[in-house]
DNA sequence: ACGAAGCCCTGCAAGC
DNA sequence: TGCTTGCAGGGCTTCG
């Protein structure tokens, strides 16, 4: 499940392969995704130089000349470079096309991701207009999140989860930057004090810097290979790890539902 | 304005 | 063994 680090890491490795390539076509197998891939994604996009690569929490974006590609893996999407005739597998929603005879190609077997175009400043988007700052800049402080934190009711954890504060935190980093910082997911965030709003913002870039390191190593060539990275979970601290020792301190891992989403934490290292 | 729940979808694991 | 059921996940959208 394509987190803020994968998403980092396609980036950087799909960028050398498509930067200044011009787009030659757009191939949709299946417009079905998050939302319907826009009909004219083909026509706005073919032609032109693909200027930059960038990222926005989860999102990655092909500067055109003319707007962007918005591109979002969801949880089971991934990108690979192929060879423009390479045959579709199942879920190889959407090639773009590009002029050294390769594709960009979108597998996607859960279609939660997303394809689409917009031809107005990213920022004046729907989807980037209420976004909180990145996580790894130097936007996002202790004395930031505490600011938010204020009279807000929700826990600790959908606190930083939520992207109107700071975006690309998901459950996985989530739990695993709770641990790094010591504080109990179900925590109220109204209750967190200056300096543990400064542990956590640091346990939060410490985590997402990690695996992006890690990602960084695994994966070299983004144009073969079947692009299935898993890197990470062998240094997962407590994400998955219900009922098994803590690393830190030995005691049992346990596990407990938020938000329809499994939240990990060890009861003794976290307070 | 905030917070919680719902929803999109498929693959896999567990249970019968 | 083959079915059914439940769960996982991001994050926007809807509802309270």
């Amino acid at each position: 499940m394509p987190e803020l680090p994968e998403v980092e890491t396609t980036r950087r490795g799909i960028t050398p392969h498509i930067q200044d390539r011009r787009i030659t076509g757009v191939v949709v197998r299946q417009a079905r995704l998050r939302w319907p891939v826009p009909r004219q994604l083909g026509q706005k996009t073919t032609g032109q130089k693909i200027r930059s690569v960038l990222r926005r929490g989860k999102y990655l974006l092909l500067q055109l000349d003319a707007g962007t590609v918005i591109l979002h893996l969801g949880m089971s999407g991934s990108l690979r470079l192929v060879p423009w005739d390479t045959p579709a597998d199942k879920h190889d929603h959407v090639d773009i096309q590009l002029d050294n005879k390769r594709s960009l190609r979108l597998h996607d077997p859960r279609r939660f991701g997303a394809v689409l175009w917009t031809s107005r400043e990213i920022s004046q988007h729907k989807l980037f207009k209420h976004l909180g700052p990145e996580p790894l800049t130097d936007d996002f402080t202790g004395a930031y999140l505490h600011a938010l934190s204020r009279k807000r009711k929700c826990n600790v954890k959908s606190l930083i989860m939520n992207a109107g504060i700071v975006v690309g935190v998901g459950n996985i980093y989530a739990c695993e930057a709770l641990f790094l910082a010591g504080i109990r997911p179900g925590l109220a965030a109204d209750k967190l004090s200056r300096p543990r709003c400064e542990k956590l913002v640091a346990g939060i870039k410490a985590v997402l810097q990690q695996a992006i390191a890690a990602g960084g190593t695994t994966l070299r060539d983004f144009t073969d290979g079947d692009g299935k990275p898993g890197y990470f979970k062998q240094q997962l601290q407590v994400y998955d790890r219900e009922g098994q020792d803590c690393h830190r301190c030995g005691q049992t891992i346990k596990r407990v539902t938020s938000a329809n989403r499994s939240t990990y934490y060890c009861p003794h290292c976290q307070k």
